[in-house]
DNA sequence: CCATCTGATGTCTTCAACTGACATCAGCAT
DNA sequence: ATGCTGATGTCAGTTGAAGACATCAGATGG
């Protein structure tokens, strides 16, 4: 017999993504999602670091992913060639599966401007930790800056392209595509 | 006899500036700073949204002067020839007599993560902005939001070098250098 | 010269996000 | 048994934020 049921984490999500669903980012209080998971809200800030946070976790392993993703690109590779082996990386932890939730997720956030803020701040991070994964493989500023925003910018957008309702090519398809329009761009 | 005194925006930046260099942004409290000002809490936030835009304020401003920089690109200029003109404008914008009170203002920014969340939606409000001007032009997407971020990218990063304490060349020059180097990155 | 209106501000009140200090208690180790 | 540990609860407090209403100097119009 346990004293608590288990993945208190993983109810918390779940209850907060729903009622955020159901009733909006800001009709719904801390406490509601914690009694909807069968919790505190002391407990809900033990486990995230704000109100918003909740739908922001597993920033770190998003993070991994992109950065193990370098690791697969040809030896000698230039700045772009590790960014879009990153990306192919980072598309491909996004099976169609992933696709309705995602996009749920993604209405909550498109409808209030604190969770697109908090968005962006999360792929900023990821920028910021990309550019210094290019510094350590000998590429220097101001390009390995401009390297992982680029990257961060086309994965922003083949994200949002590949949650559109009337779109139905995968992930990494859409990704490849957004890359080459970017090296068009600035031909 | 007036019953104000004048410039309660002004007023109310200003004290906030100073109390957040000299204490900490979260150390200080709204109250205190409207108390600094002269003036109470409640006129703080009807002239700010929320505690941290006391910094940010002039937004609209910015993008004006960003926008109305690709007025200024030759007749049927690409989108990246147009994203290079409104970055010239803002740049110019940034006169090296701000140099100082850009560098004190940073400062506050950069000690703490709340601010740099709100920093980065400021400019991702600006790339939404640019990508619509660039589709008013009739580029389409995602060209338009590609070149879009890129300026915005190119900027944030010229910015921070033009605040660096051993740098002293122009925003202006900054910035060219920087967009010469997005180019090759792509080439 | 008086009446009224207006807009910037103050006062009061309430709510919800967050935090620190301390209590509880099932299960594990010794 | 005894004691420790870690996840949780309880309680109290601070502060950001917003609604409702009051105030009053000066402009406006008669």
């Amino acid at each position: 017999m346990v004293r608590w049921e288990p993945g208190a984490t993983e109810r918390l999500q779940k209850a907060a993504l729903e009622l955020f669903a159901a009733q909006g980012f800001d009709r719904t209080t801390t406490a509601e999602i914690a009694e909807t998971a069968g919790l505190t809200q002391r407990t809900f800030f033990r486990y995230f670091a704000d109100k918003r946070d909740v739908l922001f976790w597993g920033q770190d392993a998003f993070t991994a992913v992109f950065l193990r993703g370098m690791d697969t690109a040809t030896e000698g590779a230039g700045p772009m060639q590790l960014i879009s082996a990153a990306l192919q990386s980072v598309a491909s932890s996004f099976p169609d599966e992933r696709r309705t939730y995602s996009r749920m997720r993604q209405a909550v956030i498109d409808s209030n401007p604190a969770l697109q803020e908090r968005e962006r701040h999360k792929l900023g991070g990821l920028a910021i930790s990309a550019a210094a994964a290019l510094r350590e493989r000998g590429i220097g500023e101001p390009t390995a800056t401009l390297a992982a925003e680029s990257g961060v910018t086309v994965f922003g957008i083949a994200f949002a392209q590949w949650i559109r309702e009337d779109e139905d090519r995968s992930l990494t398809d859409i990704t490849a595509d957004t890359l080459a329009q970017l090296r068009a761009l600035n031909a």
